[in-house]
Order: structure tokens, then sequence, then C-alpha cells
DNA sequence: AATAGTTTTGCAAATGTTTTCATAAATACC
DNA sequence: GGTATTTATGAAAACATTTGCAAAACTATT
């Protein structure tokens, strides 16, 4: 009898244990203001006695919400990406959702197959990154009518609302900064732009801020190498040593800084004296290291949190849509440029 | 009609629109075989026009899987464990599952309520990271009849299937370096030990392996700081300013270890001449330090891997259960001891 | 103590699928 | 061309819950 409660642990199984209908249980669970105090407790002890656990699977046929966000990222063993991730994650538990993760390692196909699964779960709310994707996705996407939000980048022509930084902007911030020191040698060292808008974005900036001065890098200077700091130092350490002596080195990124920083560091030179070194992000640990790296600050946690809150009240309201947000990033000057 | 056709894509309106009934559609997704190529056509047909997206919701009430694997980390904005989780995620993703995230912040409470939620969801399988939990996560896994396992840490008296390393002996594994070094004026530094029994193992192993030596360090060279580069550096530069000199510093991890070399390098010393360092975990990225950092790699790809496989596997064949695995940790001499 | 009003409960239909069983259609065999 | 097999499809019950409606059980009022 006891093995048999156990075995299915149903809302009738409730019922009947506390002497009840299903309806009441059900009741219960949703708007407990409509059952007795007396009732009440005796199905607060039917279901702890059972060790009922609600269905939500059943609920959400119902058209009732499933409680949970779809947050789909290129990759997570980022730092970048993981301080999103862990922030939406927050914003969007306190308000009871679940998130259903995914990551697509910047392949497009896999983008759309996940979105689909996504919405196979009856996801409540879609959060991508970036600002690109395939005509699938958005359209698979607007022939849904639940909200999403694109993390990570702002632009005001975004197709569906946004909430990130102008990376644009910050690659232009940067290298406006390495200008006013003075550089005019400048190398720039950037993760391949290929599907990654907000990578695009900034080598954009950089690269337009340079040309207005007259400091545009010649092709030869331009490196581009995968996103891993060993990736970054070995392609670093072999452009040096090719004879390479740029004044500075502005990358796409912390990863990427950190990597070319250790190159200089290896040949026995230092930053920023004999080479300026700048990344952008400043990523957790960027400030720490020696030199500390001057940078440009995009709010991770912030993004995450703001896009995890808009698109939680929009969900919870749908009148209340996701409006476009601008997270200001910000120059940090520190040691290293 | 098309409007109306759009608002309920069911499976019954993919039928009316194929002149089929619901269960031959039902049937054309499960099990394609048995219906004929040229109702297949039709039905495929069907599907597109309507746009039509399977509910999940309404299959996992009969008793299907739901496909999804809850994953229960303490945070993901830390390195080891955003890489374990995108290994894991990749290794279920290739089964065909998808994965339910949450993160509880060391905070035992939210590990149960997560874990509950996760149960409403009628998850598939579980993995949590850590061999400690509460009693009450305990009770409730070994109530439900799905497979779950400890990821991160191995232990033969564990009390759920693990996949994981063995962290007592990868602190004996780096002290014993140390010792071997001629170091015997050892300080050490680590997270707080509270809830977190990866730590805790760690400095057990590392401290009995010093004592063992009479190279216990006093309680006043025993460093606690919390888990970020930023607080170790601050931790060991306010250590040091008092005047203490150390031989060697044993860190719990390799993100506190880069917080120690930045701390001896702001004060104009070197490591490891004035002061050796070691880490352990070997972080991407520590191999690439300047100097390279010496650790103890504890292999998270694969453990992740190896985790998700096992449970994934679990669930589609139940007699499969999921077994213990050692994952073997190895000391990596660098540059740094 | 009877009536009216309110609160609490139960019945039964509905939700979107799967699945068993039965029937219809197609194919094979003689 | 008729029967026996095999293959393809449909009808209806089942899954675990919610919810509109109606009945029952209380309270309040007279």
């Amino acid at each position: 009898m006891s093995d048999k409660d156990k075995k299915k642990a149903d809302i009738v199984a409730v019922a009947n244990a506390a002497r009840v209908s299903p309806a009441t249980v059900s009741r219960f669970f949703n708007r407990p203001e409509l059952v007795k105090g007396a009732t009440r407790k005796r199905i607060d002890k039917a279901v702890k006695r059972t060790g009922y656990i609600r269905n939500r699977a059943a609920q959400t046929i119902h058209g009732i919400r499933s409680g949970t966000i779809g947050l789909l990222v290129p990759t997570i063993d980022h730092t970048i990406f993981a301080e999103v991730v862990q922030a939406f994650s927050d914003a969007v538990g306190a308000q009871g959702f679940t998130i259903l993760l995914g990551s697509h390692n910047y392949d497009t196909a896999r983008e759309y197959d996940i979105l689909r699964k996504f919405l196979e779960h009856r996801v409540d709310g879609v959060a991508l990154v970036g600002l690109d994707h395939s005509e699938d996705v958005f359209n698979l996407l607007e022939s849904q009518d639940i909200p999403a939000v694109l993390l990570w980048s702002h632009s005001a022509v975004s197709r569906l609302p946004c909430v990130g930084a102008d990376n644009h902007a910050a690659g232009a911030l940067i290298a406006g900064h390495a200008l006013a020191r003075g550089h005019r040698k400048i190398t720039t060292l950037f993760p391949p732009l290929e599907g990654n808008d907000r990578a695009a974005s900034r080598a954009r900036g950089v690269l337009e801020t340079l040309a207005a001065q007259g400091a545009a890098p010649a092709r030869a200077d331009q490196l581009e190498t995968p996103y891993s700091v060993s990736s970054a130092k070995a392609a670093v350490l072999e452009y040096l040593r090719q004879g390479a002596r740029p004044e500075a080195i502005i990358c796409g990124n912390d990863v990427l800084a950190l990597g070319a920083v250790y190159a200089v560091h290896a040949l026995g030179m230092r930053v920023p004296d004999s080479i300026a070194v700048t990344g952008i992000g400043d990523f957790k640990g960027s400030r720490e290291v020696e030199p500390a790296l001057t940078t440009v600050r995009i709010p991770a946690r912030t993004i995450g949190t703001a896009g995890g809150e808009a698109l939680a009240h929009s969900i919870i309201s749908p009148e209340r849509r996701v409006q476009n947000l601008l997270c200001p990033s910000e120059l940090m000057v520190r040691a290293s440029c």
C-alpha cells in the first residue's frame, strides 16, 4: 500500500489520501485562498505523506505557462558568456522561471535546431546572444507569440528587442585612447569575425577610428586568431619573432589581450613600455593582471540581469513589451596602455 | 483560415490539413517507418504549412521521457564550472537531451528548491556538483526513480554515483611537489571550506602531506579568501606587506594562485625565485601565464563529458546504471614552483 | 427556524498527445 | 479471382492536470 502510494503520486492519489476531490487539490496549489483552512491542512499532510510533486507538463498543456525560458548562447566556457548566463539565470530565477540552456558554438544551423527544441518544450520566452541570426531563426521566433530578447549587443535597428552594449562604440573608444596616447604604429588582434556580430562591430569601430587618423594597420598587421589565451599568445609570439615591433596591439577582447601580454613578456619585453596592449570587455581578473589591463568595460552582469528581468516581466505581463536597452560601456584606463 | 491555422497548430490541425487521423500524424513523428511514403509526404507538407511544433509537455504526461536533464551547479561564472557545464551540455545534447540549468550559489536550501523544480518539470536525470548535499536532497533523489550523478569529485564511498577527480589526492600531489622542491616554509591559501567538499578535500590533502614532513603551516599561515583573483591578490598583498616571507604559497585553485602571483609581482618580487606559487585545477590560461603555473590538472572537460554520457546512457537504457568513475588528475610541473 | 447569501467542494469536460485494438487496404499466394 | 497475409490507418481510451458550472455546506439575517 505504501509502496503503491509511492508508485504513482498523482493529484488523485493525494486527493484520495486527503479525502477530497482532485479539483480541490488543484485549487490548493493554484488558489489556496479558495480552500478552507481545515481542508488545506489535510491536503498539506497528504502531499507530504505521498511525496507528491506537481507535474508541470500536465499543467502546461492547459495553456498555462511552462515556467521555463530558453537561453541560447554561442558557448558558455568563455568568461563573458558565463557571467551573462549567471546573471540572467539569477534574474529570471527570482521570478520563478527555470532556464533551458543551449549552446550552438557559432553554428547557425544548430542555433535553429536548439531553438526549435526550446519551442517544443514550450518555453515562455527566449534569449539569444547577438543581433545577427539566420532568417529561419527570426521567422520561427516571429511566428510564435512568445517574447524574445537579444543579449549582448545593442543597435537601434535591431530586428528584435535587444539589451546590450554598443560594440562599435567600444571599439572606437579604445582605438581613440590608443591614438590619444600617441601610438600610430598599431596592430589589431581579433577573433574570426564570421558569424560574430559583436567582434565584427568592434573591429569596424577600431579600424574606422584608426583610419580617420591615418593610422590604419596594413593587412599584415591585422591579426586573427581563435578565441583563447593560448592561441593569442602563440599568434603574437610568432608575429613578434618575425621582427614586427608595433607600438600598440589593440585586441578584440580581454582574453586575446591577455595572450598578447604574455607573449610580450615571454620575449623579455615590457608592457606597456615596449608594446602597449588593450582589450575590450573588462573580464573578471583583467584589473588584477600585471600590468592591469586597459580595456573597455562591457557590463556583462548588467546585461544579463537587465535582459532577464525585461524578459521575465514581459512574460508575466505581456503588455509590457521588452524595450531596447543600451548598457553603456566605459573606458577603463589602467596600466597596459 | 490561415489565421486560424496559425492560432492553434495541434496535431489534429495537422491531421485535418493532411486528411489523416491524429494517430497517423503521431506515428509520422515517432515511428515514421510505419506510415506509407505517400502519406508521409502529405503530412510533411501539412506540418510545414501549419507551422506545427510538437508539444513535448503533452508527450511527457504519457510517461514518455521529457528529454531534459537537470544540471545544478554552485555557480557558472567560474571558469571551472563553465567548462564542466559546456562539456556536459554537449555530451547530453548529442543524445538529444536539453539541459535545465540551475545555480544555487553554495546555498543548500536553494539547492533543494531548484532540485524540486527540476522534478516538477519531470527531468529524466539530474547532475549535481560535489559529493556533499543536504539530507533532504539525497532523500528526494532517492525517492524518485531517475538516475543521478555527482560531478567533479570522486570517492569510493559516495552515496550516489560520482564522476570526478580525487581532490584529496590532488592536494597531496601538489604539496608533495612543493616539498620535493625543498620548500619547508609553506603558506596555504584556500577559499572558504564550508559547504564545499572539493576545496575541503584538497585542503586536507595538502595539510596532511605537509604535516607528515613536519612542514605544517601555522594557523596564521593558512590564508582563507573568497573565490576570486582580486580577493586573493588583496589577501596575499596584505599578508606579504605584514612582513611574511614564505618560500611557497600553495593555493586551493588556480584562480587564487593567479591572484597570489599578481600580488608577488606587484611587490616587485619574482615567482618562483622569491616565492613559489602553485595552483590546483589547471584552468584555461594557467599554462600561458608568465610564469606558467605549476598546478594539478583536474580534467573538467573529461568530467563533464563522461558524466553527461554516463547519465544520458543510463536514461536511455536504465539497466546501464551510472558507474563511479575516477578521472585521474595529473601534476603539471611548469615554471611557478 | 426558515430564508437568503456566501463560501467550499465535486463533477465532468477539456487540454494535446500516445497507444491498443480493430478495421480497412494492399499485397502475396495458389 | 479468391483467400490468406501483411501493412497502413483510424477510433477511442488513457495520461495528469485545470476549470466552468452546479451542488452542497456553511453563515448571517430575520
